[in-house]
RNA sequence: GCACCCGUAGCUCAGCUGGAUAGAGCGCUGCCCUCCGAAGGCAGAGGUCACACGUUCGAAUCGUGUCGGGUGCGCCA
């Protein structure tokens, strides 16, 4: 494995602040910002002087005449205030990337400190259809999976299915009116209970608004849905039975959108599987009277003397002795301490659910759920709005299903495919592979390339134009890439040692070798638009080299032959960082 | 009321652990396919970084306050 030519640039620029008795990290590198004034910049002798009191020129000028030494560098400068610019010599931009080109991670995961590293993501509930508010769960929880992956943790991965509070209630009393019959409902049934589901899928996203309606109109209907929430918790048959079903067809749809959004979970867990377990975590914490009663209901208080704002405590049980999602995710987080000890627990869930998290991740910590070392953490995000800036709906004000979301967008890609001619040239089922994997691309890549933190608006005519800053021209970079490659190959042409020639060449070096610090940043802050703005870098700065320098009919057999590897090594970096934000590449487009 | 998130070009958004001339895409104006895929490239116009004060040699970035938008605040998830 090999470190990355910043951590290495830095590393010794480092060194040099080191010899004046400077603090290392000032040696910090970048790629420059103006590249007609050098490849790399470095600003901390500006950060320097001003903690040591001294002129930032003098400390950059010794720096300079430390670096000049090396011979790593044709050109070196000295601008502004204390602006250290760098040039690299060829040899050495091409030593490091020979280097490079057998880590499959370029450099990225060589300092990086391996985790076990647990995401949960995905949050689909019984009865509901996955909507729009599932869509950046799932595709940004699936991206910094793929993150950690990449970077050489293990990661376990859980769906977290909400299939244990009041809704389940709801469901039960809901379909025991409209099919009274049903053995189910009658405690005298000795079994076995049947075993198919009585209710399709399709039949339970009926049912779970009506139920929700009713509930708001009938007071006695929520009281009787809330003590069916109660039974079921402990243990009830024919609810237990009832609800299995309910599970069971709620899982096999939402499969469908996972397999579409390509998110992989190594766990299918849900609120439910911390059932047995809940008993004995509540005994546990009212005998350290950690817990007390307040109004009929058993709370953990977790406000603190320093709080800036109110804080209420996490209500464990419910005044009706039903549990809450607060218990379910505080007893999830016992179970994977004891199950996985991860490092790391991430939550991939709407930024509104903060307040929740603190309040599950205080009493994690009172309770002693995990070790103090775990860092638990949730990872929110906005909400997709419309584009009147109202959250998305359909136009009789519905909520937008995600598949349809999907679905959407593949048929706006299959139109673009067509228009572009590809129907004439493939197949219809090399066809609809194209057209799923643009559409699929350009959701993901709009999605993604936002702040996190940040609402923003669907606007599938905008996302589905497949020009500029979009999934599908990373896509096509690539493509166009493999094209090439593919030709060259047929024409027998070898790939052979880097030998630049051009800037757009030495361009193209740089930009390969900033990945490393996209990747740590993006895996630091869970930011994987900081990906999307590398990837973006790197395809512009290869389609600027793609113009202006040609492969196959280049006459110069060894620049050929370097560019070819230069290509190759391109399409390996944008295929991998595609990879990793849930986009794949086909072979032709 | 209190807390959190957001306010950057006509539109959609990056940049926010302070540093040089604030970047990109769309849209707009021009170029570039008798040489590797034009879903592409090159160039141009377009900005009081919501506002005010403060810290600093230096602020879109940090602090305080104001305004505007979104969200949350005990028995739903």
């Amino acid at each position: 494995m090999t470190a990355s030519l910043l951590t290495l640039l830095s590393d010794f620029v480092g060194q040099a602040f080191v010899k004046m008795d400077l603090e290392p990290s000032f040696g910090k590198v970048v790629v420059s910002q103006r590249r007609e004034l050098g490849q790399f910049q470095c600003n901390g002798a500006l950060g320097a002087a001003k903690k040591a009191k001294r002129n930032p020129r003098e400390i950059a000028e010794a720096i300079l005449s430390e670096l000049e030494n090396s011979g790593y560098f044709s050109e070196l400068s000295l601008a502004g205030p204390g602006f250290i610019n760098m040039k690299l010599t060829d040899a050495f931009l091409v030593e490091h990337l020979d280097a490079l080109s057998n880590d499959p991670t370029f450099g990225a995961a060589h300092s990086h400190k391996k985790e076990k590293v647990i995401l949960d993501f995905g949050g689909p509930n019984v009865a509901k259809a996955m909507h729009v508010g599932h869509l950046r769960a799932t595709i940004i929880g699936e991206s910094l999976r793929r993150l950690h992956v990449f970077l050489g943790d293990e990661t376990i991965s859980d769906v977290h299915f909400g299939d244990w509070g009041l809704p389940m209630g709801l469901l039960i009393k809901e379909i025991e009116l409209a099919k009274p019959d049903l053995p189910y409902f009658d405690p005298n049934f000795s079994g076995p209970y049947p075993e198919t589901s009585p209710v399709t899928v399709d039949e339970l996203q009926l049912l779970y608004p009506a139920a929700s309606s009713r509930s708001k109109e009938d007071e006695g209907f929520l009281e009787s849905a809330r003590n069916a929430t109660f039974e079921l918790q402990q243990g009830r048959a024919g609810y237990k039975a009832l609800w299995q079903h309910m599970l069971d067809v709620s899982i096999a749809e939402t499969k469908i959108d996972f397999d579409l959004l390509g998110a992989h979970f190594t766990e299918w867990k849900g609120e439910a599987d911390t059932n047995e377990y809940i008993p004995d975590m509540l005994q546990r914490i009212k005998q350290e009277n950690l817990s007390e009663e307040s109004d009929g209901a058993v709370v953990i208080r977790v406000a603190e003397e320093s709080d800036k704002k109110e804080m209420p405590p996490l209500i464990l049980q419910k005044s009706d002795g039903a549990v809450m999602y607060g218990t379910t995710d505080l007893a999830t987080i016992e179970q994977r301490e004891i199950a996985h000890k991860p490092d790391r627990i991430l939550y991939v869930v709407d930024a509104r659910q903060s307040l929740h998290f603190e309040q599950v991740f205080r009493a994690a910590r009172k309770v002693k759920s995990v070790r103090e070392s775990v860092h638990l953490e949730h990872v929110g995000f906005g909400t997709v709005n419309g584009t009147n800036g109202k959250p998305l709906k359909t136009r009789d004000g519905g909520v937008v299903r995600l598949r349809s979301l999907i679905e959407d967008a593949i048929s706006e890609a299959r139109k673009v495919v067509v228009e572009a001619g590809l129907d004439k040239k493939f197949d219809a089922s090399e066809l609809e592979d194209i057209a799923t994997k643009v559409g699929v691309a350009a959701i993901k890549y709009a999605d993604l390339s936002n702040q996190r933190m940040s609402n923003y608006a669907f606007d599938l005519e905008r996302f589905t134009k497949f020009e500029g800053r979009t999934g599908p021209y990373q896509m096509y970079a690539a493509v166009r890439i493999k094209s090439m490659l593919r030709k060259a190959a047929e024409q027998g042409l070898e790939h052979g040692p880097l030998n630049l020639v051009a800037e757009a060449e030495r361009n193209l070096v740089i930009a390969l070798s900033a990945l490393p610090e996209a990747a740590q940043g993006a895996a630091e802050k869970n930011a994987p638009n900081i990906l999307c703005d590398h990837v973006y870098a790197l395809t512009q700065e290869f389609n600027s080299f793609y113009h202006e320098c040609h492969v196959l009919g280049e006459e110069n057999k060894a620049v050929q032959a370097s560019r070819l590897t230069l290509c190759a090594l391109t399409l390996k970096q944008i295929e991998t960082v595609l990879h990793i934000l849930g986009i794949d590449v086909p072979e032709r487009m």
